[in-house]
DNA sequence: CGCCCTATTGAGGGAGATCAACTCGGGTGG
DNA sequence: CCACCCGAGTTGATCTCCCTCAATAGGGCG
C-alpha cells in the first residue's frame, strides 16, 4: 500500500554539507548540526528506532505517523518548513516519519540540545514550547477524530494549512489524498467526495488536485465549530 | 446534559488544610501547596482559564475534556490516583477538569514549579517527563479514534484501565457509560452493546456496571493490535 | 502516444448512530 | 418496610453516514 524503502540514517550518503553556522533552530537559538535530503515517501525515521536527533524541515514537507499490524494508519502530523519534529521523551521514536515530497531536513544531536537545555533556560523554555505546542494539537485533533463529521474534518484541515503555510491566492498541498484520509480518519474517496461537495458549493475552489483556493472563509469557520 | 456547576476555584470554601511537608509530586520532589475536594462533577477548571496551578489526584478521579459549540464533547483523558494533571504551556488551560467523582486533588503553584525547573534538572527533567508522557498517550489514542472500530477500542479502554489502576480481581470504573463513550468517540449504547458481545464471548464478567472482571487478557490483547 | 499513478465518481453494504422503550438499583419519604 | 422516583444502563428497531468495491478519468513523464 504504501513504499516501504530501506532506511537511510543519518551518516548515509544523502548528507550534504552542514552550514558552518550550525542550524538556527528558532530565531536567536542555533546549534552545530547537518541536513540531508530525503525522496518523497523515503524514511526518514522508524517507529522504535533511537531518537539521538531532532529534526527541521528546511524545504519540502513531512508525515509522522502510526501503522497497525494490519496495515491501517493513522497520520499524527505534517511538518511544513520551519517546522521541527520528532522530539520526543527518552530513548526512542513514538512514531515513523517519511518524506511527504522531496525534501531538506536539518538535525540536531539531541544530547547538544540536552545540554544546552541544562545551561540555559531560553532552550529549555524553547524546548517545552514545543512539546506542549504539539500536545495543544494534539488535543484539537483528537475533537476532530472523536466527534467531527467528515465535512467538519476536511474544513478543519484546509483551515489549519492555509494558516500554517503561506497561501497567498490558495493552497497547495504537498500531500496526496491518501496522507490527508489518514490524517483525519476517512478514506481517500470521503476526502475526495468532500472536497467536490465543497466545490459544488462554491465554498472553495480546486484548480488542480493539490491545488485548494478557499473562496469563502466564513463557511469553513463554521464548520470548524 | 452534563451538571453545570459554579466554578469552586482555588481559595473557595472546600480547600482543606495542606500537609504540612507539602504535596509530594513524585518520589523525592515536594513542593508547597494545598489539597482541595471536589464533588462528582464538579469544575476543577475550565477551558482558557488561567493555568496558575499544576493538579495531582489523590483519591477519587478526573475528566479533562473539550467540548464544541453544540454540546458534542471529547473526553482527552482520564487522571486517577496519583496522576498529574493540569500541566500545559503558557498562560491558560486548553481542556476543562471535573471530578469523575468525588474526590481529593492537591494543588501546587505553576510559579513555585518554574523556578524550581530553573534552579534544578529533577523538576524540569520531571515536568519534562509528565509532557512527553501525555503525548504518547494522546498519539496512541488517536490511533484509536482515527482507526479502530468500537470493540478494539473498547478492549483498549479496559486494558489501559487494568494497567493504570491496581486490579486485583477486576476493575473498578469510576466512569460512567458516558464518559467511557466520549473518550471513545463512541455513544453509550455502542459502548454498552460492545460491553454486553465480550460479556456473552466469556472475554470480560460485569457483576455489576461498574465493575467489570477480565477473563480472557489474551483476546483483549489481540484487539488491541 | 501510452503508461502508471493519483484522483474522482458510482453503486451498494455495513458499522455505528439515533430514537425509543424498558430494566435495574439506590435513595427518599410516607 | 415498602412504594415511589430518578438517574444510569441495557436492549431493540431503524436509519444514515461513511466505507467498500469497482469502474472511470485525469495528468505527469518516459
Amino acid at each position: 500500500m504504501h513504499t516501504q524503502q530501506a532506511h537511510i540514517g543519518p551518516g548515509a550518503i544523502s548528507v550534504s554539507a552542514s552550514a558552518p553556522s550550525g542550524i538556527e533552530v528558532t530565531p536567536g537559538l542555533n546549534f552545530p548540526g547537518f541536513t540531508m535530503r530525503f525522496g518523497r515517501n523515503e524514511e526518514i525515521f522508524g517507529q522504535a528506532e533511537e531518537a539521538d536527533f531532532i529534526y527541521k524541515v528546511v524545504s519540502g514537507a513531512v508525515r509522522t505517523f502510526r501503522v497497525l499490524s494490519d496495515g491501517r494508519r493513522q497520520v499524527v502530523g505534517f511538518h511544513l518548513v520551519g517546522e521541527v519534529f520528532g522530539v520526543e521523551r527518552g530513548e526512542s521514536h513514538r512514531c515513523s516519519a517519511e518524506a511527504v515530497a522531496d525534501c531538506e531536513v536539518a538535525l540536531v544531536r539531541r544530547s547538544v540540545v540536552n545540554k544546552a537545555s541544562d545551561q540555559d533556560h531560553t532552550a529549555a523554555r524553547w524546548m517545552w514550547g514545543l512539546l506542549s505546542a504539539d500536545l495543544e494539537r494534539l488535543q484539537d485533533h483528537m475533537m476532530l477524530l472523536g466527534r467531527k463529521t467528515a465535512v467538519e474534518r476536511v474544513a478543519a484541515f484546509l483551515l489549519e494549512m492555509s494558516h500554517r503555510a503561506p497561501c497567498a491566492g490558495g493552497l497547495d498541498l504537498p500531500m496526496s489524498r491518501s496522507d490527508i484520509a489518514d490524517y483525519l480518519g476517512l478514506t481517500i474517496e470521503t476526502v475526495s467526495r468532500t472536497l467536490t461537495q465543497l466545490e459544488r458549493d462554491r465554498t472553495i475552489a480546486i484548480p488542480s488536485s493539490r491545488r485548494i483556493v478557499l473562496q469563502n472563509r466564513a463557511v469553513l469557520n463554521d464548520l470548524d465549530s
